[in-house]
RNA sequence: UGCGGGGUGGAGCAGUGGCAGCUCGUCGGGCUCAUAACCCGAAGGUCGCAGGUUCAAGUCCUGCCCCCGCUACCA
């Protein structure tokens, strides 16, 4: 299908809109941009534009036919609905808005899936013309969802694994997204995969089979940093290297995931980081498993108590029962993708342990019943041996170390390392995971008897100069 | 302009037509195992504005205001 669009005959290429402005055919406003002015509002047909100028200084330009492939949506748009509607249950609001409830008012329309561009991939045709321009990126980049597993599973010898995700109609796959490019994943992507149908598997495979949808995209709203729009280029951004060298990885995703903008943008403070990290992160979870560790190695011994699981008293086994159902209720928040309600429920049950310790006072009841004050802190020990592993999806670094303090024989996580990979293109490296067998998420087996590791904090407390600090490191 | 999302105590958020909740902060009390951490209690809200429907509205409807995104041949 053929286009007009402004070409610089100096630059020798076509120019996107976004850099190309002149005179608004509408209001005269003499800076508009070729798509739409910025002084008047109306959407504008870029060909209409008075004295069109390149922003890149590109000399006069000239109105020139450009020819690019499409992909027509249009065909696909029942099959795009049908798709949305049958996820419409789970996804998010803001999601589900912007995919089914535009197609609905405004219809999926034809797109095209080649640029005018100088990099990218190349489009695969040898006629004149075709050289000069290349794949559009998201309609290529969605397709690494795909390949991308496939190569994984030969670099990991087992060539069929990732046939788990895409031939298993049992599998659920998540696009972990920005609100911006909820289209490409909840529209244009998917109907890749429907259009494909199972012709895919038919000639890579032999077989007809069709290949998972989506199952949903929890698409985030935007986090932006001090009130203003994160930036790279003008140094308003917290970099993770850099903020690694200051702060333990944990104390950053605590942060991130309890202010993550599900539903609206947030915004990153630093004030509000050092105070979420050292009145709930380092007070109600981490001093929990410090104050019962500590308590638990200098009065025991360096063991748990070895109490007889059949004295546990009522309070106890209500306790465990509070902190087993939490698989639940949290495991339930994790698979809706509500990572904040996830991490609070979490978090409900840390401040439950605490209550608990407070009703029972085993630092009181150690001077005249030390049976007693075995009995809470067992209990206590093995409830928050399982908060552990409610914690861990958030605060994996910590779990791990609270879960070596516990003396477990095998590790919390698998081993994450680097590999060098040869193909067709070269040596690049990939980033490559062994894990652990057997089911993790699951309440704590805690026995009795069992020796500990010398117990210490779980997470630094942060000066209040921190703020300004970071806040005096932003935009130079 | 059109479409989507958001606007709820000081801050950040949840809220399915039925007594407006949670975390933090603030104030008061308790405890002393713990990183001055933990526990209990209290104060603090005309749910963006204006109408409407209903026995009943933060929730449903209409209009308006403000913020963000999409409406880009940027990723």
């Amino acid at each position: 299908q053929f286009s007009k669009q402004w070409y610089s005959p100096t630059a020798k290429k076509f120019l996107p809109d976004r850099y190309v402005e002149g005179t608004c055919y509408i209001c005269g406003y003499e800076s508009a941009r070729s798509d739409q002015c910025d002084k008047c509002g109306n959407v504008l047909e870029p060909e209409k534009l008075i004295d069109p100028r390149a922003k890149t200084g590109d000399g006069a330009l000239e109105l020139r036919d450009t020819e690019h492939f499409y992909l027509d949506l249009s065909k696909l748009e029942p099959d795009v609905k049908k798709f949305l509607r049958e996820r419409a249950d789970h996804m998010r609001d803001t999601v589900i808005g912007e995919s089914l409830g535009k197609i609905e008012s405004e219809g999926l329309k034809a797109r095209s899936i080649t640029r005018d561009l100088d990099w990218g991939i190349p489009v695969p045709i040898d006629e004149a013309g075709w050289e000069t321009k290349k794949l559009y990126v998201w309609f290529e980049a969605v397709i690494g969802y795909l390949s991308a597993p496939i190569e994984w599973a030969q670099l990991e010898g087992q060539k069929e694994a990732w046939r788990d995700w895409w031939t298993n109609p049992k599998a659920k796959q998540f696009h972990f997204i920005g609100k911006d490019n909820i289209f490409f994943h909840t529209s244009q992507w998917p109907a890749e995969l429907m259009g494909a149908g199972s012709a895919f598997m038919e000639i890579f495979a032999g077989e007809e089979v069709p290949l998972t949808l989506p199952y949903d995209v929890p698409a985030n709203q935007f986090m932006n940093l001090e009130g203003q729009k994160i930036s790279g280029s003008r140094n308003w951004a917290v970099w993770g290297r850099d903020a690694l060298t200051r702060y333990d990885a944990d104390a950053l995703r605590y942060y991130l995931t309890v202010n993550m903008p599900e539903a609206k943008d947030s915004d990153w403070d630093w004030a509000e980081f050092v105070a979420r990290n050292n009145n709930e992160l380092v007070a109600t979870w981490g001093n929990l498993a410090n104050r019962v560790l500590a308590f638990c190695y200098k009065n025991w011994d360096g063991y748990v108590p070895s109490v007889d699981l059949n004295t546990l008293r009522d309070a106890d086994r209500n306790l465990l029962a509070v902190i087993e159902n939490g698989f639940v209720t949290v495991g339930a928040e994790l698979e809706a993708v509500r990572l904040r309600s996830a991490l609070g429920e979490a978090m409900k049950l840390a401040t439950a342990v605490n209550v608990y310790l407070d009703v029972n006072a085993p630092w009181s009841a150690i001077k005249t019943d030390k049976e007693a004050a075995s009995l809470t802190v067992y209990t206590a020990l093995k409830a928050i041996d399982s908060l552990k592993v409610m914690f861990s999806p958030f605060l994996p670094f910590s779990s791990e170390k609270l879960h070596g303090f516990f003396g477990h024989e095998t590790p919390l996580f698998g081993e994450q390392y680097v590999e060098d990979i040869q193909d067709s293109l070269g040596t690049h490296h990939g980033l490559m995971y062994r894990g652990v067998d057997g089911v993790q998420w699951k309440p704590s087996e805690l026995k009795p008897g069992q020796k500990l590791n010398q117990p210490g904090p779980l997470f630094k407390k942060l000066e209040d100069s921190v703020v300004e600090e970071e806040r005096a490191r932003l935009g130079k």
